[in-house]
DNA sequence: ACATTTTGTCAAGTATATTTTACAAATTTT
DNA sequence: AAAATTTGTAAAATATACTTGACAAAATGT
C-alpha cells in the first residue's frame, strides 16, 4: 500500500521525488517505489530519510 | 554498532536468537548480524522484530 | 497554448541483504 | 566437569534492494 505519510512528510518541505532523492543518496525512481508502497527499504534508508524530513521513524514507516 | 537494544528487549522476553529467528522468519545468523551491528536489515524485517517483541521503530532502531 | 518540471513506470544491470552449511567459543544446565 | 544450548563468525549461493537510462503522462509555470 501507498505510503502516504511520507508523501505528505516531502509535500510539506516543498521537496520534489528527485530532491529528497539526492538528500539520502539514492535514485529518484527508489524513492518513487517507496511512495508507490509495495517495496522494502533497508532501515538505513528509512532513517535517512526520516532525517532529512524532520519525522521519526514512527512517525513515517509505522502502521 | 551493536544494536544493544534489540539484544536488552529480546532478553526482556527470554528468547534465543534462534526463537526470535523462527518468529519473525528469518535465520539466526541474520539476528546475529543485525545484533552485532554494521548491518542494514530491511523495514519489513524490523516491523517484524518489532511486533515480535511488543516494541515501536523508535524503540528499537531509532538512535 | 507552450515549456518545464514532476511523477509513474519499465527493463536490464549491479550491489547487497539473507540463506545455508559448518565449526568453535562461550554460556547455561545438570 | 561434562553435556547441552547459545552465540560468534565465515564462505559460497540465492533473493532482492537499488541503479541507470529511457519514455510518456500528469502537473505546474509563464
Amino acid at each position: 500500500m501507498k505510503n502516504l505519510k511520507l508523501k505528505s512528510a516531502r509535500a510539506a518541505k516543498d521537496l520534489s521525488q528527485e530532491q529528497l532523492a539526492g538528500l539520502v543518496g539514492v535514485s529518484r525512481q527508489t524513492i518513487n517505489a517507496i511512495e508507490k508502497g509495495d517495496y522494502n527499504p533497508t532501515i538505513n534508508l528509512c532513517i535517512a530519510i526520516c532525517k532529512a524530513l524532520d519525522r521519526t521513524l514512527d512517525e513515517l514507516f509505522w502502521e
